[in-house]
DNA sequence: TCGGAAAGCGCC
DNA sequence: AAAGGGCGCTTTCCGA
């Protein structure tokens, strides 16, 4: 059964009930402030709420303790029939843009004069939903567009959540982290070991005025100084014999964290012992999710000490390892990539397998036949994982051929790449031009090449937070009303191939357990019985940076 | 004065 | 530590 959500005019909401098969059954309009005691009457019923967008509706219903199981975020999932190959065949591809095409809904800065603009009413979100059904039934591939459809819905409910509950975070940690590493606060100043670095740099360059946050200008003192550089950036300047390079590259490290992820971040990104990001679930075109404020994606391993469970419980950490080379061996039925899978490393697997000799040959291999790097030890490797993986190899390459011609590619659910460039053809050509359209045109097949690995990854990693979470609920916990996820196991951070619950200590082993059984059931969803092993590494914990 | 681009580096 | 893909964020620069 299907609730279809919208709003027809400001404060009303209207809800759409239609049967499985798409037929309305009934249809109920109230005030928006009652909705969300209407919807905790009716998800007893386990409906899929449709909506427009659900960071318009979850938030609310969250806040008054309503958790949903099921949705179909109908703008998420128009991009992804819109785009998608298999269904370019579909009414719904055909059809003019329309406002589901239009971006997500991005909800106004308190103070901001859009408070005061009257919202648009919503499309008919009923109408919509029939119109997706279709394409995904008249796709070739309707099981793989409905399993993505429903990953990215899930996807979406789950990124309210973790905004919702936060990431336990212990302020008074990370000041002394920030102390420790960059010296004692000074206000209006760099902090004490930072400054202390500025006097060093300057008296190695004999340059009184040299200042290492302006790249220009260091980069002439650097020069002035007999240093025989082009750029600042670090690869760069590590290799070079001069008194300036020790402590130049230590500022660097300091000045990102500093300005990355020092005390202004913390005064506006952590509150009441929480760190709640913007995510922007799928917000990458390979299906990734993005951020959106916060940086949760880039949170550097210096400050994940912080990161604190509350007194009583746990945090659950769980890394799926190589996950990219799994994901290939899983779309290119490689037996033999597959087997050097068993072992819980698989880069060990591989010269276990007699692949290559090292494991450090075996992660560069695989990430240049991934990535598609050319140069250094992965392009040294090259013929050797060809040899041992050839249709792991054909697999990536034959992705590689298609962005360079010009072509596009899908994931194993269907998410396609955007279009390139049409470079068209033109005889009269210079040679300038056909030189950057080869140069474009590899630069082209090393994306596309990634976009299947990459995209069928976050495909997976969707699969495995949507089995969790419905498990998650399974193993229960408090239900007090106004805390309908926080006083149970819930998850707390999501970074690619890498999720966190948040647990009671008496809970952890048993979430612990979940998040195996979640990934395996992840790999059985998207790729059925391969003989490809998913492995997680799952360590409790009471600080994140005591995983791994 | 403002806003976009570029540099540089953090994450996977 | 090394290059290939995808990003976000901060600061500085620079042109309109």
């Amino acid at each position: 059964m299907f609730l279809a959500v919208s709003s027809p005019a400001r404060g009303i909401v209207e809800v759409v009930e239609l049967d499985a098969r798409g037929g309305e059954t009934a249809r109920e309009r109230m005030p928006e402030a009652a909705f969300p005691e209407w919807a905790r009457g009716r998800e007893a019923d386990h409906p899929r709420w449709v909506w427009a967008d659900t960071r318009r509706w979850y938030p609310a219903l969250l806040d008054a303790g309503v958790r949903v199981e099921r949705c179909v975020d109908l703008r998420m999932c128009r991009l992804i029939l819109r785009n998608a190959a298999a269904a370019s065949g579909t009414e719904l591809a055909r059809s003019p843009r329309d406002r589901w095409d239009a971006p997500a809904h991005v909800p106004a800065a308190s103070g901001a004069l859009f408070e005061l603009e009257e919202p648009e009413p919503d499309d008919d979100p009923a109408a919509e939903l029939l119109r997706q059904r279709a394409a995904i039934a008249d796709s070739g591939t309707p099981g793989r567009l409905s399993l993505l459809t429903a990953a990215d819905s899930v996807g979406a409910l789950v990124a309210i959540e973790l905004e919702h509950a936060g990431l336990p975070w212990d302020a008074a940690r990370h000041d002394r982290i920030l102390v420790e590493v960059l010296g004692e606060r000074m206000p209006g100043g760099r902090p004490a070991r930072m400054e202390a670095l500025v006097g060093r740099i300057r008296a190695a360059l004999e340059d009184p005025q040299a200042n290492p946050d302006s790249p220009p200008t260091l980069l002439r003192s650097l020069q002035r100084a007999g240093l025989r550089v082009s750029s600042t950036s670090r690869w760069e300047l590590a290799g070079l014999e001069h008194p300036v390079i020790e402590p130049l590259l230590a500022y660097k490290k300091l000045a990102r964290l500093f300005t990355a992820n020092g005390w202004a971040w913390l005064d506006e990104w952590v509150h009441d012992g929480r760190f709640r990001p913007v995510y922007v679930p799928a917000g990458v075109v390979t299906g990734r999710w993005a951020s959106d404020g916060g940086g949760a994606l880039q949170l550097p391993r210096q400050v994940r000490g912080a990161v604190v469970a509350d007194p009583g419980w746990k945090l659950v950490v769980a890394d799926a390892a190589q996950l990219e080379p799994r994901v290939l061996a899983a779309m290119s039925r490689d037996a033999a990539m597959a087997r050097a899978g068993r072992a819980h490393d698989l880069y060990q697997g591989m010269v276990d397998a007699g692949a290559v000799e090292t494991r450090s040959q075996a992660k560069y291999g695989m990430l240049g036949a991934i990535y598609g790097g050319t140069t250094g030890e992965a392009g040294r490797m090259r013929p050797r994982i060809e040899r041992a993986f050839p249709r792991a190899m054909a697999f990536v390459e034959a992705a590689a051929r298609a962005g360079e011609a010009g072509e596009q590619v899908s994931t194993w659910l269907g998410r396609t790449s955007p279009r390139g460039r049409d470079a068209g053809y033109d005889e009269t050509r210079s040679d300038d031009e056909r030189a950057r359209e080869l140069r474009d045109g590899r630069a082209r097949g090393r994306f596309t090449r990634n976009f299947v690995v990459q995209g069928t990854a976050a495909e997976w990693a969707l699969c495995w937070m949507g089995a969790l979470r419905r498990m998650l609920w399974q193993l229960g916990g408090g239900d007090a009303a106004d805390a309908v996820l926080t006083a149970r196991p819930h998850l707390v951070f999501f970074l690619h191939d890498e999720l966190i619950v948040h647990a009671p200590a008496g809970l952890a082993d048993a979430v612990a357990e979940a998040m195996r059984a979640s990934a395996a059931e992840a790999g059985r969803i998207l790729f059925g019985e391969v003989p490809v092993d998913f492995a997680v590494t799952v360590a409790v914990v009471d600080s994140y940076a005591e995983a791994k």
